[in-house]
DNA sequence: CTGAAAGCGCTTACAG
DNA sequence: CTGAAAGCGCTTACAG
């Protein structure tokens, strides 16, 4: 069944006598039109259950008010946080929100750009695969409508990036184990390094670095995918060392939750012996026992400041200078590691 | 900074010399056009980057290839599982999806389906907020629009509504529990009878009736929503009885893992003394120590079974009967109770 | 094999 | 204060 009942302008201009013009302009509430004729238009039209067609609007003013949103995994609690503040400031700017997955595919991301462009979207924004090699399929996207990056973006494309402070978010989480008295901090991070895992490596050097701790690269460890199986496995492999680390800081919850896994299951005491913190406070940083100390993004600010930005390039009579807008990120201390008092 | 670089029909029409109905059917492979002509269109086309707009397309033929989805909350694991399985159906089938959230407010839930209908949706897929009192907003949009509801659906409106089998899942997460030995099981439910948990109430009734287990109304409790927080609570007040439970049915996991965490405090071994079972196989049901069995809930197949239907209807000549479509589940047994053999 | 024209629902300069 | 007409980008009967 297609649709039904489709209430336009002609039906109720021709019910009224006047031109469509008129009930446009009335509905509207054009100044030119009288109060009786915009009275007489608004009843009918409530009447009728006249639903403007917004589509039609906007094919003439080559708008759509959708904003496409494209995202590795819909799946990862952050993501849903960042789409809820993209969707409920799209909604106050009176735009839909067409979501996508890349499922961390390039090639993928690269259509999905263009189906966006297709259906006509007013803006686009976009977190990037980690797989994305080549990002000339979002620079061509770029000429065609306004585009902006967040979470997981790319310093090769000109536009703007909306990103949390990872490298000090890193830097914050280290700082505060060694504050605590740790000393051999170990790390896991991901192997081939996307922008996130680089910088948040960064920040755990910087760190070290900042309270002249020596940097041991038999404890700086990677994986492919930082999953809690990979957690686990390369906490093992660090139990297996002869000089153990005194704390571990994991990129991801999921890690830092294998991590907590395995510390168990080797009778490590958290955080007496071994203290372990996680990255995005996830909803199982509270389920985990000892709770995970980890570093708690902002997910819904991040969502209504890239909403809240494109929509102003989107907007905007001339293009606007790209910025980069970091979003700050808090320590979340719990159990997992001493509190700093 | 709007929209640029629009290449249109016309725009090849005119560099090749013929008009925009060639063009329009040369790039739609019509059978009347010749070969030759075919080529250049869509040598030129290429060339031009040109990307045809499916908003006029779509203009003409009243349809605009999108469907409306609205969620409660797209936070929930189990909702984004569903969400991938509609978005994949629908890309197969060329449609893009618009997502809202009804943040299981009634009052949104309606402007939300005007919204869709202004927006021209081709159909809607909607799982109901929780306080749904009135269906008449569903009702009226059942009149524009093929709508289909899954999940958290309501018997009121005649459409079809894809769902899991509650009542059958927890009649065999009840099942298990009696036949692992346990005898006096408790269960944790929703106050306010939302559709999901009564069915899985009615599910735990009639696995006692059926294995002739009494019932007792004070081992049944209740709270507003089902929380980690409350299952904690609800867990305490089973302790402080008499004749403590040796089994606990919480219809959410996240009830259940509270259950759980309180079950640790008190020194209760976990399945030994107390079983618990929860319900949706969230991630967090992994996390927590004892692993959790629980109900696996195929969001995936839910979406895209909903999507399927909803496709169907939208593309039928005639209105299709209402089906309801029940999506099976599976119970998983993980350590905190025994395994049945 | 190709083109001119109408039309999808709406808005908006232009006339009156 | 109101209407006729053009136009957004496309498709498709109707002519030729």
């Amino acid at each position: 069944m297609t649709k039904k009942n489709v209430i336009t302008l002609k039906e109720i201009a021709k019910e009224l006598g006047v031109s469509i013009s008129t009930v446009s302009r009335a509905l509207n509430d054009h100044p030119d039109i009288s109060v009786e004729t915009k009275e007489k238009v608004a009843s009918l039209a409530k009447n009728l259950n006249y639903i403007p067609n917004l589509f039609a609007k906007g094919f003439r003013a080559h708008k759509t008010n959708i904003i496409g949103v494209i995202v590795p995994d819909i799946g990862h609690y952050f993501t849903s946080t960042v789409l809820k503040g993209i969707m409920r400031e799209a909604e106050i700017h009176g735009y839909k929100v067409i979501v996508s997955e890349s499922i961390n595919n390039e090639k993928r991301q690269a259509e999905m750009l263009q189906t966006m462009i297709q259906f006509g979207v007013d803006g686009i924004l976009l977190s990037l695969s980690r797989t994305t090699i080549s990002v000339d399929s979002v620079l061509k996207t770029l000429e065609n409508v306004p585009l902006l990056l967040f979470d997981k973006v790319s310093l090769k494309v000109p536009c703007t990036q909306v990103i949390i402070d990872d490298e000090e978010a890193a830097f914050s989480a280290v700082e505060h184990l060694i504050q605590t008295g740790k000393k051999r901090i170990a790390i896991i991070k991901e192997t081939e390094d996307s922008y996130n895992s680089k910088m948040r490596y960064l920040g755990y050097l910087r760190a070290l670095r900042t309270y002249n701790i020596e940097i041991d690269e038999s404890i700086i460890l990677s994986s492919e995918n930082i999953s809690m199986q990979n957690g686990k496995r390369l906490t093992n492999q660090l139990l297996s060392m002869k000089v153990k680390p005194d704390a571990i800081f994991a990129i991801t919850d999921s890690a830092a939750i294998g991590a907590i896994k395995s510390l168990k299951r080797s009778k490590i005491k958290i955080p007496q012996q071994i203290a372990v913190v996680g990255f995005s406070n996830s909803n199982s940083s509270i389920v985990i026992e000892p709770k995970l100390t980890t570093i708690d993004q902002p997910g819904n600010k991040i969502g209504v400041v890239a909403a809240q930005y494109l929509i102003k390039e989107m907007n905007a009579t001339t293009q606007l200078e790209p910025k980069t807008i970091v979003i700050k990120t808090n320590l979340i201390v719990r159990d997992s590691s001493f509190n700093p008092n």
